[in-house]
DNA sequence: TCATTTATCTGACTTAAGTCAGATAAAACT
DNA sequence: AGTTTTATCTGACTTAAGTCAGATAAATGA
């Protein structure tokens, strides 16, 4: 145990000295850190300097300093909110966006190559994944989303992925069933992603026909979560939207290659019932009253 | 590509912001982050001025005033070094080791809440482990130890833990032939240990006898730290550091259960051998002239 | 309408951190 | 022995960061 905690604390080292890096890198552009923390959280798309101020945790003596010194600078404008014109809002100039710019580049560069330099990039894509979203986990949100959108998409080609390495057959999405985009967005259904600060690393859908039935399809939580109990706050909020929709029944197929599914859909008030169709990957069909 | 280099950054935002608080956490204790940096780095060994000078990258008229600032808080004693009384070295005194202390049940505190709100510590620190090494990698050093030492016993517990795993009758140290710890000390032989930041990352064993044959035993890598050629240095370590012990001959068994052992040795001039031992486990024999 | 609240700004501070040019004394070199 | 190098210290700076008490102007509420 004591050998766990020297552990972390020798990864704090290690990446306060080279994260940290990152930090104090910025200061190589020659501009000192709080201003470059607010020009980044400007060019990432803050707008309100109030906003800005709570996010950087800065006083609002300093914080007016460096909008003034920013503006000096002439790499950002600043004016009036319009709908209230107590608060200010702030822009980036064209110098103030080739400025961001580098800053981005930075970022980048230091990240490509830690990967670069790296025999097993996915591994190490994997456990940072893991530790960030150990470390986020009391600010995972589940959102709504269009399946079609490209976090979705993520989301789903791992599912397909996993599948493929589950399923003694493999698994070729084509040969399944898969549901129409239209029947898992409102008002038919939904698709809800769980996020970690912008990376999905769960998700869902409910699809629905417009009728009292629907089916739960493609619940998936990616490695990086598993354990905090993700797949169960999906589906309670797929269930509370399906309430929502006029939704009655809801029915899903999974597969006995994926015992912790059929556990979960046991343990919270699913029960099995005979097929109700004919894909030819789940062998186990369930239902659920609401 | 482009969303690798996006996971990237948000672990460092999760990093900077969790572990960046361990940082200015030693604030709490209404220290400068400064003083409180010196007086860890004394309290974790560091004796020499000049060396935790270097270690912290601070410039020398501020260091001599961090110290000047300690010793007036009555927290470290300063003296000339013995063996060249230009330098000067640090020492805590009761109360310095009572800060420390103070620093470091705040660090290891923090360490084992990030343990006890995750539902696989396991996982997490072994991810912690691949991104310390990876980030690392440049400084991992071997070193020689008595195989006895508990860094050394960590490896080699690992080791056979591994074995128990991918051997398919599993394993058991007692059935095997383990081999004396004198016989892996010089001058008959030596332990060689791969470390990366304190933590033990590697381990190979060199048994000799005292005649011109020596055996290489207990080669295994973390796989924290696979992918890094680490087996290759480990081994010509051991192999440079038998010549210096006058031994003309090698010898070593492994386990087609281990390929990639097999594949190195080939590769390395290593030729196969009949069987020269009756330990149940080895099906591989090899040898190499030095 | 008028007092109150809210968002930001300004000026006058403090503290921490870092830089740099000597000063000093011991060690190393010739 | 005398010069040079090395390790540390001191004093006189600069810069960044942060604090705090008002000032100002717009929005809100009675």
């Amino acid at each position: 145990m004591t050998d766990d905690i020297q552990r972390i604390r020798r990864f704090n080292r290690a990446v306060t000295s080279e994260v940290g890096a990152l930090d104090t890198s910025f200061l190589g552009l020659g501009r000192p850190l709080g201003s470059a923390r607010v020009l980044n959280a400007i060019g990432h798309g803050q707008q309100e300097v109030g906003a800005i101020r709570t996010y950087l945790g800065l006083d609002s003596g300093l914080m007016s300093r460096l909008l003034r010194g920013l503006e000096t600078e002439g790499l950002i404008t600043t004016g009036p909110s319009p709908d209230d014109s107590r608060r200010r809002i702030a822009q980036l100039t064209e110098a103030g966006r080739a400025a961001f710019a580098e800053y981005e580049r930075l970022s980048n560069d230091q990240a490509r190559a830690i990967l670069a330099r790296h025999p097993r990039p996915k591994d190490i894509l994997d456990a940072m994944d893991l530790i960030a979203t150990a470390l986020g986990q009391d600010r995972i949100e589940i959102i709504e989303i269009d399946p079609r959108e490209p976090e979705a998409i993520h989301c789903l080609t791992q599912y397909y992925e996993e599948l493929e390495r589950r399923f003694a057959t493999g698994f070729d999405v084509n040969l399944s069933r898969d549901p129409e985009a239209t029947d898992m967005i409102r008002p038919r259904g939904v698709f809800l992603l769980a996020m970690s600060d912008a990376l999905p690393i769960g998700c869902v859908g409910l699809k629905g026909g417009g009728g009292p039935v629907a089916e739960i399809k493609r619940l998936w939580v990616s490695p990086a979560a598993r354990g905090l109990k993700l797949a169960t706050r999906l589906m309670t909020r797929a269930e509370d939207t399906a309430r929502g929709l006029g939704i009655d029944t809801l029915r899903l197929d999974t597969n006995s290659a994926l015992p912790e599914a059929a556990a979960l859909y046991r343990k919270s008030g699913w029960r099995e019932i005979d097929r109700f169709n004919d894909d030819p990957y789940p062998d186990m069909f369930f239902e659920k009253t609401l």
